[in-house]
DNA sequence: ATGCCTTTGTGAACGCGTGCACAAAGATTG
DNA sequence: CAATCTTTGTGCACGCGTTCACAAAGGCAT
């Protein structure tokens, strides 16, 4: 991801491992929908089931934000959920600001999930000054020329990239010189970012060709045999790019 | 993620570790870059920072693939390109249907990083019926009710799910049954697949959600202080059954 | 050829994350 | 009030992933 040190390197947050923080938002979200439907307690066991986990691991996860269970009771919904929104900072308002408004971005605008939990877009900016002042989602675009006085106007400390890969470390650059000390990145690239900036990416090709390796797999393993599963035989000693590992003739590119 | 296990539980692949195939996409993405410059070998160290890793990592992650470099020169830039892809199963072609053609499903249907490495958008399925014949991004929308003979047809074994939360895990096991065995998941929801299906989830909101925690650890650090990660207040001290913790007022729901 | 210099490939140590299994804690029933 | 039953909280062990550090390998100059 990012060269300058991608997320919290060593510094184990507030004792809170990295890996429940990320599971925090999928308890979160099972247990909203419980409060929605009035249930007053879950146990673990059905809790972890709904969030599709483990459930001494739920339990480990808990026990690092306190002990808010009942033992031969389980957990109260509404208790849990104020202390995990509290926990992961949802108790307040974060303006969000997405640039590179193209179908993506748009989409993001659009997208209700955003608004839910504390979060709020505050602007949507685009490099094309066409777009300028068009409404997308019903908040009018605006220009990157303007892009730190909106950034700090709107004390935004939450940015989203949209923008075609070329440009997204520029904007990435101006975004942090602007004050957006946390970057969502959605363009193919590596961001670089200084110390104290955290950047999360969400790549949709990476993920694709994820599943493609397992589904290769899975279709190498029925046709058992000698091939595929085990890559034949790898390059030949000697000769460059020879004999036997051969070369792309075309590649997907 | 997906109740009926997730990834590839325990059976190590093919020895190549699950975190270092998450990292091949990264590498084919900047060893394509240097192809396009024509650059014909890379060390360790370059191709690391270009990917963001580090560089004893990248060489141990391709020495599971095989011993592909040259000792003091480094790594030919089109023969690594090739191994990679065909490890990854890029050398062949993979029909994807996207599922749910909102505003989200139009944005990846548009999509160019799709179309580039082996991808193809091979089917646009949708459950209203207005929109079925319209055209996106040059492909004409079909009906849920043929989403059956559609995957069948055109040999779908990647899906993407674009529906609404409530619609996906119907619509999961309707691709499942139809026989796609890998899922690419957009929708905010627990998706429940049986064994021998890859489900990989990218979440919007959790990823900001995440943000949003080490954004408040940040400001929290500067005002020292005695408190928590410093959240101002919290709700309103007493309530509920709370020695410290205390009851939501009002939640962002 | 010989020696030097660069870069790979990997053995070994360490730390994080996961899951088991159980003791402690509280509710509940008689 | 005592016994029993349920469910939490966690000590412990194990395995994966990361990183260091270095020997082996190959190119290159002399």
């Amino acid at each position: 991801m990012a060269t300058g040190r991608t997320h919290r390197p060593a510094t184990r947050s507030r004792g809170i491992p990295e890996a429940t923080v990320a599971r925090l938002p999928l308890y979160l979200r099972a247990l909203t929908a419980l409060s929605e439907r009035s249930v007053p307690t879950v146990s673990s066991e059905e809790l972890a089931t709904a969030a599709g986990v483990n459930s001494a691991k739920l339990r480990k996860d808990f026990s690092y934000l306190g002990s808010y269970g009942t033992r031969g009771v389980g957990y109260d919904v509404e208790y849990l959920v104020y202390q995990i929104s509290r926990e992961l900072g949802l108790t307040q308002d974060w303006p969000v600001a997405i640039v590179g408004i193209g179908n993506l971005g748009a989409a993001l605008a659009n997208y209700g999930g955003f608004a839910s939990r504390g979060f709020r877009v505050a602007a949507l900016i685009d490099a094309d000054p066409a777009m300028a002042g068009t409404p997308v989602a019903g908040i009018p675009v605006q220009h990157t020329d303007d892009l730190d006085r909106i950034i700090s106007d709107n004390g935004v400390s939450i940015g989203v990239i949209t923008t075609p890969p070329g440009a997204a470390q520029q904007v990435c650059d101006r975004l942090v010189a602007a004050g957006v000390t946390s970057i969502l990145n959605f363009a193919p690239t590596v961001l670089s970012v200084p110390e104290g900036v955290d950047v999360r990416k969400v790549d949709l090709s990476i993920e694709l060709q994820i599943l493609a390796f397992h589904e290769q797999r899975k279709a190498g393993e029925d046709a058992s045999g000698a091939d595929e599963g085990a890559p034949p035989m790898r390059a030949t000693p000697n000769g460059r790019k020879g004999p036997d590992g051969d070369m792309p003739a075309v590649m997907p590119a």
